[in-house]
RNA sequence: GGCCCCAUCGUUUAGCGGCCUAGGACGCCGCCCUUUCACGGCGGUAGCACGGGUUCGAAUCCCGUUGGGGUCACCA
């Protein structure tokens, strides 16, 4: 067969620059995971960088496992971390249409052309069959296919059909080493046979991802595969698929192809879809920001410079080269992850941070839909003092919540209670002994701690910590809460003494 | 089992032959700031898997060992 032997000849794509064609293709099963994401942001990043184009294109030819509820969490997803993309769903482009299942037609012509070119040939072994020949073989069963149906008669074929058998279809590989130069890990060889003829088109016709993958990077003329280690194996099949479709004129060049590391959890198996941590919306509904999950997505195999972990999209942008991608496992470390975050919450403008807090703060129940104006003025009073006090908007709801809430309804912490001294309720009269003395039009942080320094650690003789441990209690519920004097000038002095009040009578 | 990939502090990452008695970050531990908790500041803890080479010189290059991971579907 010519088609193989001609096999090393093909080139590989040299472009660089604005031609850069990269794509995003998720099979939409499941809900969006950290690592399909990482992908995506790697792609998107090296387009962005290089001036290329990203195209998004959606591999539902499983019918049995696709969902529109899973594309859509994929589209969503993207918004949310603010991937954009040049071409495919939903902006269109040249090589419309851009979901697989709407193609269909394309592929019958491209498998009607490889079958008349004799790069695919029918094969009509079954899984049982393949075992049997194998174990009669002495070969081991995880040896897969023989190739056994590569050369069968066309009368060995009818006599298949006569007992009523279709055909799968296999492309022939080259009987030949195959070797690449990963983007991340450098040059990579198969040894000849290692790789068998695989499955491109089911028995019923129905084209399988092996077909279509290659067949639709090809057709959009992608340059560049960043995706995830798990398909480095399957490369060697994929560049063989290639040289065919370059054979029947589809395309003229194989695409570079760069293997990102895997996205580990605990332990050291891959991050799996079960579990949570591997749950894009598990992260956005716990209150990571958009600006701090990719910000860590994007140290999970790479790195903007020795002594910064701490940057934006656009610094990645600048930055990224797949090239500089490491080839080891990353661990998803939630803990740092976290702290990323938080860095970049204490990062956003005070009256941005107070907006991004409401729809926490409403859906665990503080606020009502559109705030009132009440609520809206407590919010922007409240937020500079808790935004360096969350790692996580999640975190709001408890911070917060005191302050929505009058002094009839605040809840006590069992634990803030406990901590309550002997003479808490001596501290607490006299704390409302001095602060009834602040007049209404004096009532800030700073006549506050005065009135409260003169009663309690000048009146009482009182450690601060002690004296202010019963007012933070009585005043928030909780032994941790916003500054004490803020927090009471905020509430106003009719409520914070309420307040006091009601701890005095509770004891 | 065949094939492929990977290997620097607990984790992540800098390092691409001499600048390394190995740097940053997270975590952890102290101290400072402070009305609590944070934030911030300062300091500390801890690592080149092992064995051979190559070299005047190796964390950096080569080989092997060990360990880990992946893949071997008519899923993607």
């Amino acid at each position: 067969m010519s088609a193989a032997s001609s096999s090393q000849t093909h080139p590989f794509s040299d472009a660089t620059g604005a031609d850069v064609r990269v794509r995003f293709c998720p099979s939409p099963t499941g809900t969006p995971h950290v690592g399909l994401v990482r992908t995506a942001l790697f792609n998107w990043a090296y387009a962005r960088h290089t001036g290329g184009k990203m195209v998004f294109r959606i591999e539902d030819t499983d019918a049995a496992r696709d969902s529109e509820e899973s594309f859509e969490q994929i589209v969503e997803a993207l918004t949310w971390l603010g991937l954009n993309w040049d071409e495919g769903v939903g902006v269109g482009g040249p090589h419309a249409p851009y979901r697989q299942s709407e193609r269909y037609g394309i592929y019958r012509e491209v498998i009607a052309a490889l079958l008349e070119s004799g790069h695919v040939y029918e094969s009509f072994s079954n899984a049982e069959e393949i075992d049997a020949r194998n174990e009669a073989a002495g070969r081991a069963k995880q040896l897969g296919y023989d190739n056994f149906d590569r050369d069968l008669s066309e009368e060995q074929k009818a006599a298949f059909r006569a007992e009523g058998r279709s055909p799968a279809l296999r492309l022939r590989v080259p009987d030949t080493d195959l070797s690449f130069d990963d983007l991340v890990r450098g040059e990579i060889t198969f040894p000849a046979g290692s790789f068998t003829d695989f499955v491109i088109v089911r028995p019923n016709g129905h084209p399988l991802y092996t077909l279509v993958n290659p067949v639709d990077d090809a057709l959009m003329g992608i340059t560049h595969v960043l995706r995830g280690e798990d398909l480095l194996s399957s490369t060697p099949r994929q560049i063989a698929q290639y040289h065919a479709l370059i054979d029947i004129g589809v395309t003229t060049f194989v695409p570079r192809f760069g293997h990102l590391p895997y996205v580990m959890g605990e332990g050291n198996k891959k991050l799996s879809k079960r579990d949570p941590e591997s749950n894009l919306f598990h992260h956005r509904d716990r209150g990571f920001i958009p600006e701090g999950l990719v910000n860590y997505l994007a140290l999970l195999g790479w790195s903007l410079a020795p002594d910064r972990d701490v940057f934006s999209l656009e610094e990645m942008v600048a930055a990224f080269d797949v090239v500089d991608v490491l080839p080891n496992p990353a661990r998803f470390d939630l803990k740092k992850a976290e702290s990323i975050n938080g860095d970049h919450i204490r990062l956003l403008d005070v009256a941005d941070f107070a907006a991004r807090l409401v729809p926490y703060l409403e859906t665990a129940g503080i606020v009502t839909a559109p705030l009132t104006s009440a609520q809206e003025g407590v919010l922007a009073a409240v937020a500079p003092l808790v935004q360096t006090r969350m790692a996580l908007l999640g975190e709001a709801p408890e911070l917060l919540a005191p302050f929505f809430v009058d002094a009839a309804a605040l809840e006590y912490a069992p634990d803030a209670l406990a901590s309550l001294p002997e003479n808490a309720g001596l501290v607490l009269a006299a704390a409302i002994n001095g602060l009834e003395e602040v007049p209404l039009s004096e009532w800030d942080a700073a006549t506050i701690q005065a009135a409260l320094v003169s009663a309690l650690i000048e009146g009482l003789a009182l450690k601060p910590r002690v004296a202010y441990g019963p007012l933070r209690v009585a005043v928030s519920g909780r032994r941790v809460s916003p500054p004490l004097f803020e927090s009471m000038e905020i509430l106003g002095k009719e409520e914070t003494i309420a307040r006091l009040d009601r701890l005095v009578n509770a004891r």
